[in-house]
DNA sequence: GTGAAAGCGCTAACAA
DNA sequence: TTGTTAGCGCTTTCAC
C-alpha cells in the first residue's frame, strides 16, 4: 500500500495525494476531500522512511541517558518527550547502562537512523563517536561537558550556586565536618560536582577533608558503600552531601541500619530532587535541579543547533537550588 | 556520502559495499577489508531508511507504556532494551500519559515508522488505532487485555494466585475488614484487577465490601485521596490493597499523615514490586510482578508473530507473587 | 566473487 | 490546481 494505490482510489495523481498527506495549501479542497476518505477507507500510513530519506531529515532528536532506573532520567524524558510530541517531533531514546560500548552502540543507532541531533546526557563519553557524529553534521548536547565546538552545545549544571546553598545551610547548623559522595570515577561530570563540593567549602571558611571524600556510582549501592566508609572514620563527619539523589538514599539507608538517626546524628543532603526525595522518611534535603528546564533548554539547543548547522554552539547552564526538608538539622556536639 | 561513495573509494562496486556492511561470506577478504577501511576512513554510516524502505523490514519494535514516571516501566524499559540490543533489534517507545489520543498518536508514529511489531503496556486503548494494526499486519502484543486474534497476541496478569496469596496472609493475621483501592476508571485492566481481589475475598470466606472499593489512577495521588476516603469510613478496614505500589506509597502517606501507624494501625499491600517498595518506611508488602520475566515474554510474543504473521496470537501469562516485608501486620482488634 | 540495474515509497522541481 | 518524473540510498536479482 503506497500513495500511488491512493492516488488510484481517489481518481488523482500521487503527488496531489502527497500534498494532501503535507498538508499543502495549494489542492482544491474537494480534492483533497477525496484523498482523505481514500486515506481512511484504506487506513493508509505513508512510510516515514521513504519521506525521510528523500527529505533527508527525520525530524527526529535522539536521546541518551546512562540509567533509566534512576528517576532523574524518567522525569527528564516525559517533559523532553512532552516537548517534541507538541513540536510534532520523534524522541529516539537508548541507555547505556553506564558502558561505554552501549554510548557507541546508541551513537550509531542515531547515525544510521539519520537524526536531526543528539542530546547527550550520559557521561561514559568516549570521543570517537562524538567525533563521528560532528563529522556527519548532527548537532549534539551534551551535558556537563564544559565543551563547545562547531554544531556541539553544552549545558552546564551550574552546582556553584547550589552547593555554597547547601554548605551555608549546614554551616548555619553548625556542621564543621562534612563529607562528600561522589559519582563515579572518570567522568569529568563527577569530577565538576566534586570540585564545586570542595570550592564551596572553601569559600565558606570550611576545610573539604580529602578522607570524607569518597566516589560512589551514581546509584543506592554505590551510596551505600561510600558511606559505610565514611561512617568507620572516627569520629564521623556530621554532615554528607550526595551526588546525586539515589546515592544519598543508598546513605542514608546504611545509617539508619546502623541505628543512626537522621538528621539527629547526621545529616544528609542529595542532589536533583527526585519526586521520591520528598517522601522518603526523613524526607531528602537535597539539591534541586529542574527537569522540564533542563528538557526545554536541551530542546531549545538542539533547535538553534539544527537551524545553523554551521554555526559554533553555545554553552548553556542549568541552575540548582536549595530544597530544605528533614534530612538536615543542627549537628550532634560530639 | 552514500555507498557509492565508499564504493569509489575502496575500488569496488555499490553492491560490494552492501555485501561487506551486511557481512555476506560470498565477498573475498581481502576486497571486504578495504571496503572497511574505506567505511572507517570516511567515518560512514548506512542510511537507515533506505535500508528499511527496501527491505520492508525495520527490525524495530515499538513499546507504547502510559507513564513513564511508574518505576515500574523504567525497569520493565531497562530488561526490554536489553533482550533487543542484545539481538540487534531497535527499541521505539512512547508514552501515553493516560491520554487515548496519545495512544493513538503513538501507534501512527510507528504505523508510520514500520515497526515489526507494537508492546502496548498502555490501557488507554480505543479499537481504532488497534484495527489499524491489525489492518497493516503489524503484530500487536499487549497487556492483559485478554484477546487475541490473527497478528494480536496477550499477556495475562495472572492476578489471582497472588490475590489469594494476599487474602490469605492478611486472614492469617486475624484481618476480615479488607480495603481496596483500584486503578482508573474504564479500562479492563482495572476491572481485572478490582474482580480478582473480589473473588480471592470470596474464595477466603470474606466479603468484599462494595463501600471499600475504591478507584485510584495508578498514580500517588489516587492512592491518597482514596485512602482519605477509606479512612472516613468508621470503624475503617484494618487492611487495604492498591492497584499498584504509587498507589500504595499515597494510601501509606495519607495513613501516616494522620498518625496512623503502618502496620500496626493499618495494613497495607501494593502491586508490582517496584525497587523502591523496599526502601519505603515501613518496606512495602506486595505481589511482585517480575518485569524480566515480562520482557521476556513481550518480546518472545512479539517474534513468534512476526515469524508467521498470518497465524493467530496466544495467550501468554505472567505470574504475580506475594512479597511479605513491614506494612502488614496482626490486625489490631478494634 | 563482483558489477549493472531495477525499484522500495516518497517529495519537489518543472511542466501543463 | 494538478500531473510527470527524477531521484533519495540502499538491496538484490541476474549476468558475467
Amino acid at each position: 500500500m503506497d500513495i500511488c494505490d491512493i492516488a488510484k482510489l481517489a481518481g488523482v495523481s500521487s503527488a496531489t495525494v502527497s500534498r494532501v498527506i503535507n498538508g499543502m495549501n495549494n489542492v482544491k479542497p474537494s480534492t483533497a476531500d477525496g484523498v482523505h476518505r481514500a486515506i481512511a477507507e484504506a487506513k493508509f500510513y505513508p512510510n516515514n522512511n521513504a519521506t525521510t530519506l528523500k527529505r533527508g531529515k527525520s525530524l527526529t532528536y535522539g536521546l541518551i541517558i546512562p540509567d533509566i532506573t534512576n528517576p532523574f532520567f524518567p522525569e527528564f524524558i516525559r517533559n523532553f518527550e512532552h516537548i517534541m510530541v507538541e513540536r510534532n517531533r520523534d524522541m529516539l531514546m537508548a541507555t547505556t547502562a553506564f558502558h561505554a560500548s552501549r554510548v557507541q552502540q546508541s551513537i550509531r543507532r542515531m547515525l544510521i537512523r539519520r537524526v536531526d541531533g543528539v542530546a547527550l546526557l550520559a557521561s561514559e563519553i568516549e570521543t570517537e563517536p562524538i567525533e563521528a557524529l560532528i563529522h556527519n553534521r548532527v548537532p549534539l548536547v551534551s551535558m556537563d561537558r564544559r565543551l563547545t565546538g562547531p554544531g556541539l552545545s553544552d549545558v552546564l549544571i551550574d552546582y556553584s550556586s547550589g552547593m555554597d546553598e547547601a554548605i551555608k545551610h549546614l554551616k548555619k547548623l553548625k556542621h564543621r565536618r562534612i563529607g562528600y559522595i561522589g559519582g563515579s570515577v572518570g567522568p569529568t561530570i563527577s569530577d565538576h560536582r566534586r570540585s564545586a563540593f570542595i570550592e564551596a567549602m572553601k569559600n565558606n571558611g570550611l576545610k573539604a577533608e580529602l578522607e570524607l571524600i569518597r566516589p560512589g556510582n551514581y546509584r543506592m549501592q554505590g551510596g551505600e558503600s561510600a558511606m559505610a566508609e565514611l561512617l568507620s572514620v572516627k569520629p564521623h563527619s556530621t554532615a554528607v552531601l550526595a551526588a546525586n539523589d539515589l546515592t544519598a538514599i543508598g546513605a542514608l539507608r546504611v545509617t539508619q541500619n546502623r541505628s543512626l538517626t537522621v538528621p539527629q546524628d547526621i545529616s544528609i543532603i542529595g542532589f536533583d530532587d527526585i519526586d521520591l526525595a520528598d517522601i522518603l522518611q526523613p524526607p531528602l534535603t537535597t539539591l534541586r535541579l529542574s527537569r522540564s528546564a533542563l528538557a526545554t533548554t536541551f530542546f531549545k539547543a538542539l533547535e538553534a543547533l539544527q537551524a545553523e548547522p554551521h554555526s559554533s554552539g553555545r554553552q548553556y547552564s542549568a541552575e540548582t537550588k536549595l530544597v530544605i526538608r528533614g534530612s538536615t538539622a543542627v549537628a550532634r556536639t560530639q
